[in-house]
DNA sequence: TCTGGGGTCCTAGGACCC
DNA sequence: TCTGGGGTCCTAGGACCC
């Protein structure tokens, strides 16, 4: 199996595009600008952390000709489609894992599975202007590793074959047992108190051991790490357990007239992302919550749920049951930072649970409404056709000063060539 | 002034069923 | 003197992933 991982994924989408960002340290930051959630090599060299805070790191970056930039998701999404387009004519079997990640089965592969992820590199890079790095292994997990040492060798050209290794065990040798796939920075502390430090002692641990430290879940990786595949593929990608839309304030916000209006607007996001995943739900979740880094700031974060009689994706309902819990949780007085709505109890559309009291006939007639409004915006964008609630000015609405154009996706945001 | 958003799985304990 | 066996569902909390 090959691990196909890209490189600093949102930098070099913007760098695709925007060439003055090449051979500089440069950041993407998450929602609302707030950490940073993609640096270049230069970036990393400057001595950023992943996960910085933008306001503490925004000296450094400026005196270093550095740049930060917004997230553009709308960018980054259409990137990754074009990699991954790339990536399937090299195997049958492909699982896209995340949005800058896919395994890659090689089970029919003839010759040198080195040169494959060689050719693997070159077409990504030649069809997108995205670099990427290839681990290949046994195993999943073994993938993820050999993956991360391609990358962090350069002598390796950005492809690993740990099947071919000559001393594969040093390559265990040389990562923590934190750096293992499934081995997060709890597992990690307790395992140092344990006496294992790296990958290798982790792969040679006593099974019983194990599952008693890190459960089952920790049993399967370290399976893995011995050549033994216990990680299947995912379920098709459209199911899904829950849907959310959850989002922090550009500013504080302390007035429930916006906070209806973030919580309508959230409700009617999240029933979007459920309808475009073929699903209905049966609950729904709102949570507000106040900033947690302001420590001499009184503190609040409620959390409710109600459950449905019958499975839906009727906007309205969401919006409806989100406005409500917000008027039974919200209290005055607090500076509010962030809400969000959670939908969940998921099934497909059209094998939901059925109410028997409802009219025969009215599910259909509200699911002919929201496609209406979905091939609306699908067409003339995003938000073109909303509801009410959900506010027109937003002035809660998150910040994002540093984006950059959506060059792959509308018409007017293209890149001019002179 | 400023600190993200979206997911998953496992376990233990309680309540319940026949 | 003696008190079974086999399940499910729900929730909270903890761990992990990108």
């Amino acid at each position: 199996v090959a691990l196909v991982d890209c490189n600093n994924f949102y930098v070099s989408c913007e760098r695709v595009f925007a060439p003055r960002l090449r051979n500089r340290p440069v950041v993407v930051l998450s929602n609302n600008d707030g950490n940073a959630v993609a640096l270049s090599a230069e970036a990393k060299e400057i001595g950023i952390p992943f996960g910085a805070p933008y306001f503490q790191i925004k000296n450094l970056l400026e005196k270093h000709g550095g740049e930060a930039l917004s997230s553009n998701y709308p960018l980054y999404g259409d990137m990754s489609g074009r990699v991954m387009n790339t990536l399937s004519a090299f195997s049958p079997e492909i699982e896209i894992y995340s949005i800058d990640e896919a395994f890659l089965s090689l089970k029919g592969i003839k010759g040198d599975l080195y040169e494959a992820g060689r050719a693997m590199r070159e077409a990504v890079f030649r069809y997108t202007g995205i670099p990427v790095s290839v681990g290949i292994a046994s195993t999943k997990t073994l993938a993820k590793l050999a993956n991360r040492a391609a990358k962090r060798d350069a002598a390796r050209n950005g492809v690993l074959d740990l099947s071919a290794h000559p001393r594969p065990d040093s390559v265990l040798e040389a990562a923590g047992a934190g750096d293992v796939w499934g081995v997060g920075p709890a597992y990690a502390e307790k395992l140092r108190s344990l006496g294992v430090f790296t990958a290798l002692q982790l792969r040679d641990m006593d099974d019983r051991r194990v599952r008693k430290n890190m459960t089952v879940t920790g049993l399967r990786t370290v399976h893995e790490l011995r050549g033994m595949p216990c990680i299947e593929e995912e379920d098709t990608p459209a199911s899904r357990r829950s849907v959310a839309c959850t989002r922090s304030f550009g500013v504080p916000v302390m007035d429930i007239s916006d906070l209806r209006e973030a919580a309508s607007a959230y409700a009617s996001r999240a029933a979007e992302k459920l309808r475009a995943r073929g699903l209905t739900a049966s609950a729904v979740t709102f949570f507000l919550t106040t900033n947690r880094f302001k420590k001499e700031e009184p503190q609040y974060s409620p959390w409710v749920s109600c459950t449905f009689a019958a499975h839906t994706c009727y906007t309205p309902l969401f919006i409806r049951a989100a406005l409500k819990m917000l008027e039974h949780v919200y209290r005055p007085g607090y500076r509010y930072k962030k809400c969000g709505v959670i939908l969940s109890g998921t099934a497909a559309a059209g094998h939901g649970q059925l109410n028997l009291f409802d009219r025969p006939g009215g599910e259909e007639r509200a699911m002919r409404v929201m496609e209406a409004v979905d091939t609306v915006n699908s067409r003339l964008g995003r938000g073109s056709l909303f509801y009410a609630s959900g506010g027109t000015d937003r002035p809660w609405s998150m910040r994002r000063q540093f984006l950059s154009p959506r060059y792959t996706t509308r018409w007017d945001e293209i890149p001019v060539v002179r």
